[in-house]
DNA sequence: CGGATCGTTGATCAACTTCAACGGTCGTGG
DNA sequence: CCACGACCGTTGAAGTTGATCAACGATCCG
């Protein structure tokens, strides 16, 4: 059962008993979706939040050029969706797929509030995802502005060994900004 | 009284009487700073979230060159600390530092943690923060990885018309990543 | 007045991209 | 089971973006 995951997750943040965390996920829905499978389209309302409990999601946009870029990956335990759209309730510049066959938990936007307003206590937990995703996000942002493409890239490979080996090299370029052939070309040091 | 800003502020977010914000701003302290003042500093301890309610204040590290980079700017109504070392109560990496003479009201780890003990409502407050600030964060990736730096620089001063003029040159430049010199061509055109 | 601070300018240089081509591997259909 | 094409990684040459460095000007403030 897929939402043992979500719930033992959420019980790791937050002090309940396993009643109450068994009615908390029950408001979430399991979906699979296989590689490639995309899960949310550009152009398209937003209004879904996932939770991944096994496989790997990314979310991409197109450039002005036309190219793919990949600002998120999200593996077990990881919460994706377009943050800014689903804030509310818009469309969506972005898309999300699977990188990998995956199972994944979802909850509409309706059944969230639903869900926080019944369970106040899941405020808390959202505030702490919420203060995790952001953390990195900054740090992140101070690895762009620390270090060239070629250091990014090293840290990146020490800090998540795991990832370097589950997800192709182009959407790992794509990840950390910069170009397969300029990766390639690093990758030789 | 400055406290009533962020009392607004957090009314605006949770539904609440008067009589609870004004208990709820009790737990913070008002502090002034000068500007070009030191708030927090590399390797102390961060253990003060910081809620601007006059004037500007900006985060910054020195890379591995020494030089200095803005990675946030906070003004009226933002939140600000080294988010990283303030969860999990650690040595902090980053300064920060008053822009202008600034009113701030703080709040230390632990009266923080009292106080969303004692008002859990404010897990909600804290849960919508935290979600605008990540969303804004994923944004700022976003412009980033889509755009060149001159068109980082475009964007920005539209967007943040004011922001232009309150901050010197020096820090906007930092803060979108690149050089004082390079900014001041693009000026040009 | 004199110094510190900040913005500007132009020349040189490095980091990284772009483009085009090739080679390996994997999965699918014949 | 083989052959083909799609997909992905690699290579090298040429081109661009943006950084670096050094010098000069302007402004502000004590």
């Amino acid at each position: 059962m897929t939402k043992l995951r979500l719930q033992k997750h959420i019980g790791s943040q937050i002090n309940e008993t396993g009643v109450v965390l068994s009615q908390i996920v029950s408001y979430f829905e399991n979906e699979c979706f296989h590689k490639k499978e995309i899960l949310l389209s550009e152009g398209s309302n937003c209004n879904k939040l996932f939770f991944v409990s096994k496989g790997c999601l990314h979310l991409y946009f197109y450039d002005s050029l036309g190219n793919k870029k990949t600002t998120q990956f999200a593996i077990e335990n990881w919460w994706l969706t377009d943050f800014l759209a689903f804030q509310k309730e818009g469309v969506s510049n972005f898309y999300i797929e699977a990188v990998e066959n995956s199972e994944v938990l979802s909850i509409s936007f309706m059944n969230l509030k639903k869900l926080l307003a019944d369970f106040p206590q899941m405020e808390k937990y959202f505030r702490i995802i919420y203060e995790i995703a952001y953390g990195s996000a900054l740090m992140r942002l101070k690895y762009i502005y620390s270090y060239s493409k070629e250091d990014i890239y090293f840290k990146f490979r020490d800090d998540f060994p795991d990832f370097i080996q589950r997800v192709p090299q182009y959407l790992i370029a794509s990840f950390l900004g910069l170009t397969p052939e300029y990766l390639s070309e690093i990758k030789k040091k």
